[in-house]
DNA sequence: AAAATTCTTGCAGAGACTGAATAAATGCAG
DNA sequence: CTGCATTTATTCAGTCTCTGCAAGAATTTT
């Protein structure tokens, strides 16, 4: 690597231009505000217009960047969506597709931990405040539904449009990972991977009563 | 306000009074315009004024029965949820959590096709047409998620708030449903029923590769 | 440096949603 | 049936979200 420089907990590719690296800039300047500010005002107490002027743009120039209030909070970026369906494809071949989608999710839940120790929290509470953005969360996970379950398809070769098999895998591990996160941030017992390790250890067994 | 709890779940129109039927009609109004223009014009080529005035009550009295426009295309009836608990909580006490739920959706499932013939395809055709109404879908059973979880605890004698158990097999089950739902309108190839208790038997089985 | 591309911004406007006041309907005595 | 209390419907005014458009500023390319 010709990396010498430790970056900081953001790592930015210095490859890119700086028009791109502007956007990455505002676009993480209004995520952080509308988090940060609705997470003390509530989400009432917070207009565009206020999270627009934190991140020092203009409101129009908010919804360039999403689409909607909620998805400024809730909203994955296209990025991360394109290293989980990468990190599944490049699991070894052997493992099932459950057990494949079982260790990217339980990576990722460790790497969240650390890296952005204030947002993720604030997020969880958010929601967990204003239910439907749970909502609003698992419709931007939707278009990445399609995705994973599209790459689930290819591992176990099977066509997505046929066979409904790679659609409610999907489904069902999505939804345990959205809830148990939520109930994680409401109930701090366990370290989340613990937890979301036995959730898939449950389902793996068919779910049998404890 | 003094309303006795009704005993039963069968449907007793004759024991309500005016007043409520009333409600239930405009309610039941509000819906049918909603859903019926929305699947013709589009969601964006209908607006809440248009909708009232198919139902031929004022704008505002919209929002005394539905919070948002996507609310009354996709929102559960607070009835619904109530006969889906108990449903549940009146299945045989041997059997295993995940069964009795399976029951309770197939026989649901099973219910919807001859009963509301058109309202049921246009409703998801609609949210094939706009996926984020899914998750507006997924937000409305959020409520009902959470007394599904007291009523699956309640079955093997769990707390909810203390052992995850409850909320994971919800939550999995009903983003299964949901996902096959909407998938079946997109491939009538089975009846609704029979590929959900497939999916049912492929959660019980730990959701093996096939 | 000029041209081409892309981003930001302000503006005007449609539509979603809310609070409060008023009118109408319904339920319930007497 | 008549008056009174409660619930529901409507009107009105206003805020906020979100979109299209056109002009201006920044970045990249030639």
């Amino acid at each position: 690597m010709t990396q010498a420089g430790t970056n900081r907990a953001t790592m930015e590719p210095a490859e890119l231009g700086l028009r791109e690296r502007k956007k990455q800039r505002t676009r993480r300047a209004l995520r952080i505000a509308a988090i940060r500010l609705v997470a003390e005002r509530g989400l009432d107490g917070v207009s565009v217009d206020d999270i627009a002027a934190a991140a020092e743009v203009s409101t129009r120039t908010f919804f360039n960047y999403f689409p909607t209030k909620d998805e400024a909070i809730v909203g994955l970026d296209p990025e991360d969506i394109r290293e989980i369906t990468e990190a599944v494809s490049s699991r070894p071949a052997d493992e099932s597709p459950l057990e494949a989608l079982r260790a990217v999710m339980l990576q990722r839940a460790a790497l969240v931990a650390p890296e952005q120790a204030d947002l993720w929290p604030l997020r969880l509470s958010i929601i967990r405040r204003h239910p439907h953005l749970m909502a609003a969360n698992a419709a931007s996970w939707s278009s990445y539904e399609h995705a994973l379950a599209e790459t689930v398809g290819r591992r176990c070769g099977l066509d997505p449009a046929r066979d409904p098999y790679p659609a409610v895998l999907v489904a069902a591990v999505l939804a345990v990972v959205r809830t148990l996160s939520v109930r994680w941030q409401e109930f701090p017992g366990a370290p989340l991977v613990e937890v979301l390790g036995q959730a898939f250890d449950s389902l793996a067994r068919g779910l049998p009563p404890p």
